[in-house]
Formats: C-alpha cells, structure tokens, sequence
DNA sequence: CAACAAGCTGCGGGTTTACGCAAGACGGCG
DNA sequence: CGCCGTCTTGCGTAAACCCGCAGCTTGTTG
C-alpha cells in the first residue's frame, strides 16, 4: 500500500509521515509533495489512491489539486487535513466529491488518535470520516436552515468578483431584475441593514460591498474560494 | 534572559522552542502562549522584552497583540515568524512598530540558520532583522512607485468596509467628490478597467466591488486586516 | 382541479456611483 | 514673486443600483 501525502509545511509534513506509519503498519512506501502541482501529478504518475492532503496551499490549492485527481480517478480516497473549517471550504470540498467516494475532513487541531483512527477508517475500511465541527458545517450548509441556498451563494461569488448586475444576468442566464431580486435576498440573510435606520442617514452602507465584507468576516467566502471564482470567471470570459 | 514564545501551532511551537534554546545559551526560561490574548497576559505578567510569535493566529493576530504590548512596552523586542509576506502584513507591522525598536520579520519558509541568526541579531545585538522578500515590499510600500499612498489605502479599506462615499466623507473630514477622486486614483493604480472597452457593453465590472477583490488577490488585503478595519470602524460607529 | 408558495420578469422611480470640467488652495522652486 | 503640480471642492450627467408593485410560470399539495 502506497500513501501520497500533500502538504507544504514541512514541519506538518513530516509529522503526518509518522502518522501514517504509525497508523498503518500495512503501508510500504510513502511519498510527498509540497504543492498541489506537484501532489497531481505524483498522483497521476503512481496512480496512489491513498492521498491525504493540505486545503491551503501556496502554489495550487487543495481543492483544485483534489479536483483534477478525481476527475481522472474517482475512487482515490483522499483525507482532507486542514487548520480550518471556513464554510468556504466545506462547501468546495462538498461540491467535488464523487458520488460514493471514500474521503475525510480533519482539523489539524484534532489529536494524534483522531488523526490516526480517520487513517485507517477511510485507507482500510473505505468509510467517510469527517470532523465534527465540519460537519456541522456541512448540515447548516445544505439544509437551508440559516444556510445559504446555491443560488445565493452563486450571486455572493459574483458580486464578490465584481460583476455588475447586468453582467451576472448574462453570464447566469437569467433577467436583470431576477439577478437583483436575489441581491435583496442574499442582503437579508447576510443582514446588512444594520445601522441604516440610526439617525437618518448618517452610517449607511453600500450593500454590495458591505455583503462581501460581511461574507468573508463570516468565513463564508475565504482567499481560496475567490482565487478559485476567478479563476473560472477568467475562463468564462474567454469563451466569449 | 527570558523568551516569550506566542505561536498557535503545537508544531511550530515546539520547534521554536528548539530553536531559540539552540540560539540562546544565555536564555535560561522559555514561556509559551497559545494564541494572541495570552501573549499579551504573559508578556505583562513577565515583563518580558523577548518576544517572537507568529502574525495569523485565530484568537488574536500578532499585529493586535504586538500592538498592545509595545504600547505598553515600546522597548520590547519582537520577532515575527510567520508564513507570509502579504503586504498587507507588512504594512499593518510597519504602522505599529515604534521609533527605533528592535524588531524581525522572518518567514516561516526560511532555514533554521537564517531563523537563528535573525534571533540573535534582534535579541542580543538590538538589531532589526527584516527578511529580504518582506524587505522589498516595504519598500516598495514606502516609495511611491507603483505602491499605495497611506490615502489611497486608506480608502480602499472604507471601500472594503462597505462604506458609502458619503460616509467615508465624513468619517475622513472629507467631501463627496474628494472622496470619489481618491477613489478613481484607486481604480486606476489597481486596474480595474479590464475588458471594458471589449464589445460595447459585454464584461464590464462594477468598479468598487472589483477593487476590493483585486487588491485581495494582490494580497494588499487579506482577513487580517479586514478584521482589524472592522473593528476600528465599530469602535467610530459607537464614538458616533 | 383549485389553491398556494416560490421564483422569474417588466415597469417605474428614488439614490448612489463614476467621472468630466473648472475654479480655488497650498506648497515648492527657480 | 510668479509658475507649476498636487489636492480639494462644487456642478452636472449618464449609468448603475436598490427596491416596491404586479403579472406569469412552475411545482406542490389538499
């Protein structure tokens, strides 16, 4: 058995080289990478289908790094090691994972008992191991209690990147004033408002500014998710 | 002598913890503190003039509990250790060193020689160790060629805050279109008309949401700094 | 099928932004 | 002192934004 680890702390990096020894005795070889360039393609050219890996990363984050490896090869089981649990996060790993794909989410924080168990739970028995904390996460996320619907989170990503309205229509297909009927939506949930009715005009905010503030203060939004936004905006934009 | 080490990750501490005791013979007591509120504690309670801690911690960032503790104790010596150089760090440690302390800036990236050295340049000889990558961004931070005066970073932070232009004017003694002519400055050093001019109408950018994210792109902002504009424009709001 | 909730869309209008134009204000500098 | 560059401010306009109102299309449910 083979495990790649992805990491670019090296001092995380080896600790996680001892972990994986010690938890699974019934690994051979181990082999790493300190970026997620690199984890790619040593994933493509040993066809490893135990990787663990680090979200944030310098050079190529984990999701895009996790993504292409997917694509290529589903049934890879990948353990998600990360310090945090933004809903950023969460919700990109969330939305890449193959259907019955064998994956974890631990925090760094976890103890080395956790870190270990998560190891063998998701290398040996094939099972999702996903950190309590993340979970939640997860739930709020997709339950619509308090979370945010995909739509909404779609229309916080473009204003985030700075469409206008008319250009969020085009580009979602959709008319200009559904585009900022959803605007007025997301504004409510992220609950804006506040401050506005203070005296009669003195703290006033702009709302499409203020939302994406608010958003990555929530740790709805992080760096990565907006690299990765514009990163596909790009493209959409080449494509005419 | 006594250090101070303030570092959240269990790793990096002990590794530090290392390194300053093979560093310094002459330190005979280290004290750690796991996140920025109890360093501040500590380093009142020790009174200790060696201090080296990380910038990103979660509770509270190195920037604020540098800030607090010189505050107290301008004659206190710093070592920040951490793993970026985003200029917008840079510059946040830049406005709160005071006159002639003897700090370092250090990334984590760097050798164990280099972290060594930097220790005691700062902590024996009293000399500012600033790593070369951090360096030329305080240059270039400093001098006026393509880096941010104090005025156009200043509003690009109202504009992140989610201010309207009215606000920023009366939040910074300013009128309307002063504002708005700061703000076109701003536009322009960030260059943030691309793919206007394309069609006619196509990919245009409503310019102010898009400042934001480019400048968070660029690393002129990240959360950090974000969370501290938070909380000086809650404290203006409360002031009235 | 009727009834109802949820989402899309057009219309209309009040506010805010973006920005050209031009008249001061201030600070060097020969 | 007069010239010049930088910064500030007011006026005015076209565009973009925020949003209430109301008509439509769907999918859901009794």
């Amino acid at each position: 058995m083979k495990v790649l680890i992805v990491e670019d702390d090296p001092l995380h990096r080896s600790y996680l080289h001892e972990a994986v020894n010690a938890a699974l005795p019934e690994c051979d070889t181990i082999i790493e990478a300190e970026n997620g360039t690199a984890g790619e393609k040593l994933a493509r050219d040993h066809k490893s289908a135990h990787i663990v890996m680090d979200l944030q990363m310098a050079n190529r984050n984990g999701i895009e790094a996790a993504r292409t490896i997917w694509k290529e090869r589903p049934e890879t089981r990948i353990l998600f090691w990360s310090n945090y649990s933004d809903e950023a996060y969460v919700r990109g790993v969330s939305r890449i994972v193959p259907d019955g794909a064998a994956y974890g989410y631990v925090l760094k924080s976890a103890s080395d008992e956790r870190l270990k168990l998560a190891l063998r739970s998701i290398f040996i028995e094939s099972q999702c191991v996903i950190d309590r904390e993340v979970r939640g996460l997860q739930q709020k996320s997709l339950g619509q209690t308090n979370g945010f619907t995909d739509s909404e989170y779609e229309i916080l990503v473009d204003i985030a990147l700075g469409l206008t309205d008319r250009a969020i229509a085009k580009r979602r297909g959709l008319s200009l004033r559904s585009v900022q009927n959803r605007l007025q939506q997301l504004y409510d949930k992220l609950d804006v408002y506040q401050a506005a009715g203070d005296d009669h005009e003195d703290g006033r905010f702009n709302l499409r500014a203020r939302a994406v503030t608010v958003a990555l203060l929530r740790k709805l939004l992080n760096y990565s998710a907006l690299e990765r936004a514009e990163a596909e905006l790009q493209e959409w934009l080449d494509g005419k």
